[in-house]
DNA sequence: TTGTGACTCTTAGTCCGTC
DNA sequence: AGACGGACTAAGAGTCACA
């Protein structure tokens, strides 16, 4: 539980998560997005609280559509292309 | 075309739509979101860049996830409560 | 009931490093 | 390859009076 105690250590392991999934490294992929590589690092471990539009480069850089990066709950990509809803 | 120009305005238009479907006053909604009326004005129109954490609050004084606020395409509510997924 | 400009204070965000 | 710090500039947080 407490998983609304930080909202921003759930969306920067999420990030970290995504970012991997890429093979790219932090810095290539900071690159990618048009940030600052130390500033990436405090995303992913938490300790930044970046603005929405950082947060829509990240999403950019990822390819993925912003309401993407907050779906904590689920394995994201499987659940995306799967959609399983057939139950 | 051009949604990608402003990402502040679309989703200050989502939020909007989105608290009109509360039924509360900007006013309301804000005190409800812990935060000031006028600048929940500011983001409604798009002049705002907000971070993580207001974004966070936002979703809170909707009852939403956070994702939801930046389904743009859909109509949300109704796409969230009935998920036509049978087809 | 909301938009808006102006304002102070804090922090987002960059750039330079070291470990 | 990534954590972490200092110093810095730009911009957001938060509030007010007034349209």
């Amino acid at each position: 539980m407490e998983k609304t105690g930080s909202i921003k250590k759930l969306l920067g392991n999420r990030i970290r998560e995504l970012r991997r999934e890429t093979g790219l490294s932090q810095e290539d992929f900071a690159d990618k997005c048009g940030i600052d590589r130390s500033y990436m690092s405090g995303i992913e471990r938490g300790v930044r609280n970046p603005t929405l539009e950082i947060l829509w480069a990240i999403s950019g850089g990822l390819d993925l559509d912003l309401s993407h990066l907050f779906m904590f709950e689920t394995n994201t990509k499987e659940e995306i292309e799967t959609t399983p809803c057939d139950s």
